[in-house]
DNA sequence: GCTGTAATTTTACACATGTAGTACACCCGA
DNA sequence: TCGGGTGTACTACATGTGTAAAATTACAGC
């Protein structure tokens, strides 16, 4: 599956771009990003090779360019990351986690509700669901 | 409050002593973490020195040995890594974050029956917790 | 007052990352 | 065929981290 996830800012940006379009040549991705950071596109070539080196994505040529693709999903490298987060700052206690999120300060009542309705229908059984559905 | 809390692993395990004890020395330190990491004391205290150069702890000298604190708590370090992990990995949507956490496998029932209490204690005001309770 | 000992400080190195200039390869048009 | 353009590869440098040996410092006991 995954080894090393540790995968940083910049690295999750260009990702998002692949993960979006499917494929990216370099001069795509400099484009997309090129109103926040504006980098060359040596500097993007450079983080593209080293993240094909440590198999997080691929290229294949196409008329003169490189075509890059990811080569883990979104949902990989949100578990993983996570399960780290989890891990190390909360001592793999998720619930911990949630409740840190509930009562952070930037939750809306919206927020709320939508999570409420996951955990019901994450788990559908339970008094306050079947109650709701009552 | 807080510029760049990019808090490593190591970082985080040392500061988490911190936290538990309120302070500790070097060489406390690396007796607590002996068992896992075989770290040099030097190793230790240079981390320490770092995170000192960074404001995240501070010494005072005791008997000949720099006594350390944390200058962060657990909770200021948690609420800034979980919410630069949202926004970049989640895109600010907090929600998509707990929903991903609830459909992890490695979820318990008891987790989940954790969490809705809180969401309860959250909002006591809402259908399902006014129903739960009559 | 010396000296050993224990702690800190300095120095060092490998590796990852962000950043980009420079060099090279190769296709297309004149 | 030759030259320019365009895109990639190589090289480079600063910074942060993990890791620790070597140097320095400063008490404590003789």
């Amino acid at each position: 599956m995954s080894k090393q996830h540790a995968i940083t800012e910049l690295q999750l940006a260009i990702l998002r771009l692949l993960w979006e379009r499917g494929e990216a040549t370099v001069a795509d991705i400099r484009e997309a990003l090129h109103a926040e950071r504006g980098l060359a596109q040596t500097t993007l070539a450079t983080i593209l090779s080293r993240l094909e080196r440590r198999d997080v994505v691929t290229h294949t040529t196409r008329a003169r360019q490189f075509v890059y693709r990811a080569m883990v999903t979104e949902e990989e490298v949100q578990h993983s990351m996570v399960s780290e987060l989890t891990a190390h700052l909360f001592e793999g206690d998720v619930p911990a986690l949630v409740n840190h999120l509930l009562t952070a300060q930037d939750i809306t009542p919206g927020d709320l509700a939508r999570i409420r309705d996951m955990l019901d229908a994450a788990n559908p059984s339970t008094e306050a669901a079947k109650c709701r559905k009552r």
